[in-house]
DNA sequence: ATTGCTTGGTAGGCATACCTAATAATAGTA
DNA sequence: TACTATTATTAGGTATGCCTACCAAGCAAT
């Protein structure tokens, strides 16, 4: 295998390079390494290393005691992530309205971190929030909710729906529940009742996986995983 | 100063090590080596190493060639780390509706990149678009939104809102514009009415910084920098 | 008890990303 | 031009976090 140029993912702290770098030349001009270097929070010989590895992959000009540049390839990137940067920061300040420095803090950090489609789609939730009508008003009614869990910090009545239908899926481990009614497919159904989940008949929540999913439950003395997908059809009435 | 537990924040890797073991001793009772090093995709010798610098912080408890069991302290660290991973992949699948897969692998990236108030923020978010009937519908408005997007690939006419009032912060740079009012203090009015910038004049837009602040202009032939927040409040007229 | 597989640990190495101290180059100024 | 302050590089060191290769303990079947 012949020496070629490594196109394996950049590191966090090779994107913030890129980025400062890009940064200053919009700013100043130029790029130095010591501007760099100021600007990241680092040591002058963390610069010269860095820029040593980013020229090796042709992303920056670098030659020792010039101006640094952004080759074509580095530029791309550098923008690319550049706009990742803005687009968190935008998410985290006009959505979850939180504080600009903060905002901007976390952007760098979470930048670095998402897929490029996960990336995009939220790119078109903040658009999404800022462009729909319906939607903008969404900001105002969560500033109001915000306001009405933060000075609670209990966890509030937040289980029970105004809604009235109590799903399986919503049942604490520990706690019984009847069932009222099963929804969904007859496989599935007919499944669930040859299991013993059937209509009117009592189980017990053991216990709930991690994510949700799946759901230990007892019937009729035998344990049975239930998968979420399943228990938000089931119906319950919840019973002391 | 004598020796001391360690209370620096945990790296992103002891954080998944943390959630590993929780996971494991959720699911099979007891966390071995083995299992740890498989769940990570590591080496058994790797997690050694882990386990050693975390029991030196008292997070798990851990003598060779046992089960390695976590500690009160470590407990609650896995717990607060796995509801964060919960929350993200929760606000990836059900808001921005993605694959479940792709949910969880970024959800613990972002996990460790988020401060306790952003994760906290988001999770009221997801919490709100879950429970609020209006937001609910939103979901389905916004994939839409993404199947709009997905396709058409351009960038659409997302620059002017329905609004009818354009403010300087939404004039391209090389636009022209014309200036209407500007709102807000009137201190500022007066400094900018000094710098030029008067109802009526025409201004012209150089460039934009990269996060959209400052925003540099052209008035009268001479250069000035607008700060975003003061943008805001300048309704303009756009000129072409 | 002996054997042999699995599990766990140690030793040693590599890559990244920092640092400080010392040295070299450059630029500004007398 | 010569001196000086600033800027940049080199040298050498630390801390993580991973690896492979090898060694040691545990366990089960013979
Ligand atoms: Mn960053
Ligand atoms: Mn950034
Ligand atoms: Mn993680
Ligand atoms: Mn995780």
């Amino acid at each position: 295998m012949t020496k070629q140029i490594c196109r394996k993912k950049l590191s966090a702290s090779q994107e913030d390079y890129l980025e400062a770098i890009w940064m200053l030349i919009w700013k100043e001009g130029v790029a130095r390494v010591r501007d760099i270097a100021d600007w990241l929070g680092v040591s002058m010989p963390s610069v010269s290393g860095a820029l040593k590895a980013l020229a090796q992959r042709k992303l920056v000009e670098y030659s020792p005691h010039k101006y640094v540049s952004l080759s074509d390839r580095g530029m791309e990137l550098a923008e690319k992530i550049l706009a990742r940067h803005k687009m968190l920061r935008k998410f985290l300040t006009d959505v979850l309205n939180l504080d600009e420095q903060l905002a901007d803090g976390n952007a760098c950090r979470i930048e670095h971190a998402v897929d490029e489609i996960v990336s995009q789609r939220l790119g078109y939730f903040v658009e999404f929030v800022a462009q729909n009508a319906g939607a903008s008003q969404l900001a105002e009614e969560f500033k109001g909710f915000c306001r009405q869990q933060d000075p609670a910090k209990g966890d509030g009545p937040s289980g029970a729906k105004e809604n009235g239908s109590l799903t399986l899926a919503e049942i604490k481990p520990g706690q019984k529940a009847k069932i009222v009614s099963i929804n969904g497919s007859a496989a599935r159904s007919q499944r669930l009742a040859k299991a013993g989940v059937r209509r009117d008949c009592v189980v017990r929540v053991i216990r709930m996986a991690p994510l949700g999913d799946p759901i230990e439950i007892e019937v009729d003395g035998s344990k049975l995983a239930v998968r979420k997908a399943e228990a938000i059809d089931i119906e319950v009435e919840k019973l002391e």
